[in-house]
DNA sequence: ATGATTTCGTTTGCTACCAAACGGACTATA
DNA sequence: TATAGTCCGTTTGGTAGCAAACGAAATCAT
């Protein structure tokens, strides 16, 4: 998990040794520790990136993004899937749209049929939003996997999938 | 980004051209976007459970682990290369330094030589915790990526390092 | 029908995280 | 040695995120 983990210099191998030597003879999956690190880093270099670069133009937030953006592909939809669907807590998509509906970009609506729900939908500031802001984000999105060749991203995609899966497993 | 960009069904492809839909003619570069969200999915699905499994029962959350893996593995350190080694901004190291201290995980202490400056070290307790907890939470790091062969990892690694290097970039 | 249970979204209390402002402590230039 | 500038870690103010508690609303069981 720290940073000299990925440094190409020969602190790497003296991190190895140093982890090593205060696990004594417990054995040490460094390929595994490896690759889940870096996951993580990943995430948190691109996220952040993000958030200052295209993101803090429009005042949101990765997961503001991401809510604008599954509102516009699927339309209005119920609090619930909507908090499946960004992969968020219920909890925390009410804050997540309570700040979206400060900025007008959302506006709520309850149920006739049940009034303990409630739907979400774009605004059309929101509309007018996500659809100057996606087509700048799909370009960033490009932009970070510059280094990697069409098959290479490809392979990248398919195997955090598989670990997506391991890990949301029950 | 939206989780069903993941599913092996045909909503797959519904995502596709609805986003396409939505787009018009400009053009979409599906590979990046797939490679980035799941960089961040992963990411958020790996921490998540690490939070609720083997972390919860030393009460660490992920940043407190990993600045408890850097002292453990480098020993007493400043603040300010911690906070780098640890991939934090130096105010959000303070909140985790504060809530590792009161834990009774690190102890800090004033640098003689320059008032300003501040060390951290891992006390009797966190080298006990960490040294317990290291070898499950390595464990847990293979559970993640158990579907992956050795290899697999190591090309997950080397990509995302490369994806890292780009996002880290000025 | 009515009481108990379940199911909604929201609220609460907490940690985490960042950027920017802050104040104390060092340093360089005069 | 002043004093202006720089460099520390901390504080502040904001959003994000979770789990658990909550109140209102719907549903189930009797």
């Amino acid at each position: 998990m720290p940073a000299v983990l990925n440094r190409a210099d020969p602190r790497l191998l003296d991190a190895e040794r140093l982890i090593q030597q205060r696990l004594g003879d417990r054995r040490l999956d460094f390929d595994s520790m490896l690759a889940v690190s870096n996951i993580y880093r990943a995430a948190t270099a691109v996220r952040r990136r993000a958030e200052k670069g295209v993101l803090s133009e429009f005042g949101l937030s990765w997961g503001g993004f991401t809510t604008l953006w599954v509102l516009w592909v699927w339309g209005e939809m119920q609090t619930a899937d909507l908090a499946e669907e960004c992969d968020l807590s219920k909890g925390t998509l009410t804050g997540v749209v309570k700040t979206l509906e400060r900025r007008g970009f959302v506006k709520r609506s309850q149920v006739a049929s049940d009034r303990r729900r409630v739907t979400v939908a774009l605004t059309d500031a929101g509309i007018d939003t996500i659809e100057g802001l996606f087509p700048r984000f799909n370009l960033y999105e490009g932009e970070m996997v510059r280094e990697l060749s069409i098959t290479e991203k490809q392979t990248l995609a398919e195997l955090l999938r598989r670990v997506i899966v391991t890990a949301d497993a029950p």
